[in-house]
DNA sequence: CACGCGCGTTAACCTAGGTTATCGGCGGGC
DNA sequence: GCCCGCCGATAACCTAGGTTAACGCGCGTG
């Protein structure tokens, strides 16, 4: 990692979040000023149901937005990144509409809904960036669903680890480079709808078949790009174009 | 039904974004204006990947966002109702996340995605309820995510029924009424991620249980909503909170 | 009027992935 | 240093749902 894990794209969060006004910056600098926290990896942030205060912005760590079926099992939605700003609000913004748990040991701001809103109305240039990320959210759940609902073992895991592999790593997804998704078996399982037993199976499946590497908690080298992204069914120029927001 | 199908929470969709200020009012008036359109039933209005130049705001009539993989397997992701905003971005504004498709005969303003986000801009009750709008679609993505990983055939059935009623009746999902669903088994399939020869399966089990009547193209009639939610897992009222944006 | 086609319906068969169990290794707490 | 709990790794077995095929009906069209 030549990167510091609070960067995305390359850049720190905060360069990230940099507007080039110092007007606006100074409003966001004010926002997570009194809002930073630090949280211990499986620690629950927000609860589904409950009232939904705040939109969260880790710095560094990740989060995960998931659901839980009556009788536990859960389904993780998706995960919050270094700079990403999820807002976990529904159509009644008294009403969350996720869990929100921390994946490892993550900083983060939780900012006021209502403060964010404000700081998005009056900046345009934020306004633009988060319009940007949300879009990009919407276009990595309807690439998930489409695998979640037709697709084998095999392509779901193949696509997740491509999609948290641009997501995670300012290079993207590149051949014989050594990942680290902080992740366990089970933890992918419930991103992808598969057992941990399953995902077990088809990573090494997928190791014997000289794809990719892996040690585990998912360190991973990817050995044959092509045949990741066909397993996922992906062009990883496209998929990057279409998931990963870029400021400016 | 009591309500003109292109009304909205028992609103014409004109009322439903009617801001109370005629000079918003007019602006709005004058986007729809000029990008009012009428489609065919199965007509593709956006290809994914393509240029996502328009919003899509039906009047009459249902839209689709879907994905096809390379089999030609399709997944909706989500349906467009009368009243609702739809816009198929990603990251790259230059790329749209789904394909858009008629479902039935529609009546649609396809509207400039940089008029539309000038409106928003200006006028801040519209802005305020296209957020809302956002959030409503996230947390019916979330919650079908959560049956489409992790759930049986009849839940997600259930589900994908009781939101569909609430979405599509200004009543909501109430028992012994009659909602009518413009969607084929083989549709219904797609959303759910069933085959439609289990869709068929599931319904008809439903129908035996005496949970539900229904006549072809699902011509639905609740019998025993309490058995229904149970199935699907839901609370009407709490979801209808979280799924159901109101205007104001 | 006849034909064809899309849709609903059902039955027979099959497979992808879930479930349960077991084992080894590793790290953290006492 | 010892224990315990979590995680990865596999094997054996089972079931929910996919697939294929066949039939009937209603409707639009030549």
């Amino acid at each position: 990692m030549e990167h510091a894990p609070w960067s995305k794209n390359g850049h720190p969060v905060a360069a990230y979040w940099n507007m080039g006004c110092p007007n606006a910056n100074a409003a966001f600098a004010e926002l997570i000023r009194v809002s930073r926290r630090d949280m211990r990896a499986r620690c629950v942030i927000q609860l589904a149901s409950e009232r939904a205060r705040h939109v969260f912005l880790p710095f560094a760590g990740w989060l995960v937005a998931a659901k839980v079926d009556p009788d536990g099992a859960r389904q993780i939605v998706d995960f919050v990144l270094p700079g990403d700003v999820f807002d976990p609000a529904t159509a009644s913004p008294a009403i969350a509409a996720v869990d929100v748990t921390a994946v490892d040991n993550v900083q983060l701001a939780m900012i006021p809904r209502n403060a964010w809103h404000g700081y998005l109305e009056s900046h345009h240039a934020a306004w633009a960036l988060f319009v940007r990320q949300t879009a990009a959210g919407y276009a990595r759940m309807a690439e998930r669903m489409l695998r979640l609902g037709k697709s084998s073992a095999e392509t779901r895991i193949a696509y997740a680890i491509c999609e948290l592999c641009l997501r995670a790593d300012p290079f993207g997804l590149v051949a014989d480079r050594a990942f680290h998704l902080p992740l366990t078996q089970q933890v992918l399982g419930e991103y992808v709808g598969l057992s941990s037993v399953h995902v077990n199976r088809t990573i090494r499946a997928m190791a014997r078949a000289g794809v990719l590497d892996y040690h585990g908690q998912l360190e991973v080298i990817i050995h044959d790009l092509a045949a990741l992204a066909a397993m996922a069914q992906i062009d990883p120029a496209e998929l990057r174009a279409t998931i990963i927001p870029s400021p400016g």
